[in-house]
DNA sequence: TTGACAGGCTAACGCTGTTAGCCTACGGTT
DNA sequence: AACCGTAGGCTAACAGCGTTAGCCTGTCAA
């Protein structure tokens, strides 16, 4: 969907993505990103059209990982979905500010290339074996997440007991799809 | 925790308030806010110390009408864990910008008054009886909020069963709660 | 009558993303 | 060998951001 990057613009994205990583996105500016490649700010825009393409390239290495991150899970997993979900954790914590500027917008769809926000979902939507499963176990990891990275859990409180109560109730839920699906067929409710 | 507001410091926050949720969380700027006050922004100085004692004004209003709500919610329900996520979706997609200016950051504790947060949660504590359960469905509940909000469920499709399927699973765990709580105290198990 | 104070004002600072316009070095063509 | 387009730097500048310093005026109490 957008152009490819020329060589130098990849450059550009790798250092914007420490720069990001490492102090976080207040400090994700033109001038600052400029400093770290010893040049000044408006030369930038000789490669990049704008800062919202220099995030979306960032964005696009970050689903990158992230999908293999989940498809490494999901890859002969005992438990997937417990394996899908200590993945989704792993890497939201592994690369907090990262993560925050993949989820805190509307994704930059036309930016991204095509297919890769689908790649990044499969593994969840196949863990679970049903779409709406997949979108709630999402949206209760996502919410996990969130709130541990804006600390809204109460202080001293184990957020791993959480996790292991959500990943039960939908586990469960799970096991109920895989009952329908294996019956349907047979016709042998009904 | 953070000394009261003068009246006019109010009036101020109202008219944020009101700037913020018609016009988002870039338009709620110091210059601004003094425009539709008819003054000039260092005067907003007078009565506020900086923007961030600002926001905490505002989302303790925010925190303030949604334990409102979820109290409302939860009085009588026959339904309580429907009840109040349907309470909490309510409230957030109502005042969009509001819920995420309440949620995007850590929240700036020591500028609420005490309790509020606590206030806030208790009906949902209530509604699932035990506290990791309770977690567990706030997440859910903010990561469905939080993607809807910013169009990650795939275009077309409807939340309404994404979270019926997560409602229906916590609600057999919080069933499973109801049951151990009521065997413990006779001993029944074990 | 005086004085404190509440609540406005202008000017200015350093920061942000971004644009316009200039310059230099390199690689390929005539 | 001479030329020229282009890649990739540069400075200066603009508008908008939060914020500070310093000034002025109206109101009310002593």
């Amino acid at each position: 969907m957008a152009e490819p990057l020329s060589p130098r613009a990849r450059q550009i994205v790798v250092a914007a993505r420490e720069l990001l990583e490492q102090e976080g996105a207040a400090a994700l500016t033109m001038r600052r990103l400029a400093d770290r490649l010893g040049i000044r700010a408006p030369s930038l825009y000789k490669h990049l059209p704008d800062k919202a393409a220099l995030e979306a390239a960032i964005i696009t290495t970050g689903f990158e990982d992230a999908a293999a991150a989940f498809e490494t899970a999901l890859d002969g997993a005992a438990e997937p979905l417990a394996s899908i979900t200590a993945a989704y954790r792993g890497f939201a914590l592994a690369h907090p500010h990262l993560y925050r500027l993949m989820t805190d917008q509307p994704l930059p769809r036309d930016r991204l290339p095509t297919g890769l926000e689908e790649r990044t979902a499969a593994p969840l939507l196949h863990a679970t074996g049903d779409p709406q499963l997949a979108r709630a176990v999402f949206a209760f990891a996502h919410g996990m997440v969130m709130l541990e990275l804006t600390h809204r859990l109460p202080a001293g409180t184990d957020p791993q007991a959480a996790w292991q109560e959500g990943i039960a109730a939908f586990r469960t839920r799970a096991a109920a799809h895989d009952q329908a699906a294996t019956d349907q067929p047979a016709l042998r409710r009904r």
